[in-house]
DNA sequence: AGGAAGATCTACT
DNA sequence: GTAGATCTTCCTA
């Protein structure tokens, strides 16, 4: 694909729905794997594909930050393809809500493949870090941020085989595996 | 106003 | 494998 006109036609596309995001957190993180993130700075597109999500749930889910009361449960609760971004140990986290609105549930992107750029992409601070993504876009609309930061479906059809694991760094986990990657992928955060 | 915990990362042994 | 950096967020007072 080398033209211009095939490139737009390809972009308008590639668009996910809103639907997309408005599923139980498991389904969004399986399906988010393989999708491209496309982050737009002075005109120049970075496009990195989702190989790792981890998929969090509200207060009965122990890892999750929907367990205090506070800002980002009440984000947890918006409208599904809202992003949600906080702060770990000096890192931006960034997840996309899913789910119904009131209930509060959202998928973490824990690693990207960098398709067109040099960066590091195997965690979830660091991807951030390589996509210049911060709290600016806390609580914004994945379809909704003036182009900043989208999210497409990748041009090529790639088979992958989903891995299932627990989730990594929570102290108490659920006795689900909700943390899913690409199988055999070079950027994952962990084995 | 102060403190503790944390969905992390890096560097060192 | 373990320790320390470093800062946002939430809780307590």
């Amino acid at each position: 694909m080398n033209n211009e006109i095939d490139e737009e036609s390809f972009e308008s596309r590639s668009r996910l729905q809103k639907s997309f995001f408005a599923r139980d957190a498991e389904i969004v993180a399986k399906e988010l794997l393989g999708k491209v993130l496309v982050r737009k700075i002075n005109n120049k597109l970075l496009k990195a594909r989702i190989v790792e999500t981890e998929a969090y749930y509200d207060e009965n889910d122990p890892a999750s930050r929907a367990c205090k009361n506070g800002d980002l449960k009440n984000t947890m609760k918006m409208n599904a393809g809202t992003i949600l971004v906080y702060g770990v140990h000096n890192n931006w986290l960034i997840n996309f809500v899913t789910g119904k609105k009131g209930e509060a549930a959202a998928v973490l992107i824990r690693a990207v493949e960098p398709l067109n750029f040099d960066g590091k992409g195997n965690g979830p601070g660091l991807l951030t870090k390589s996509l210049a993504i911060d709290k600016s876009f806390h609580k914004k609309h994945i379809f909704d941020n003036q182009g900043y930061l989208d999210l497409r479906k990748d041009k090529e059809n790639l088979d992958h085989e989903i891995v299932e694991s627990f989730r990594i760094g929570v102290k108490k986990d659920l006795p689900k595996k909700l943390r899913f990657y690409i199988k055999g992928n070079k950027f994952i955060s962990r084995k």
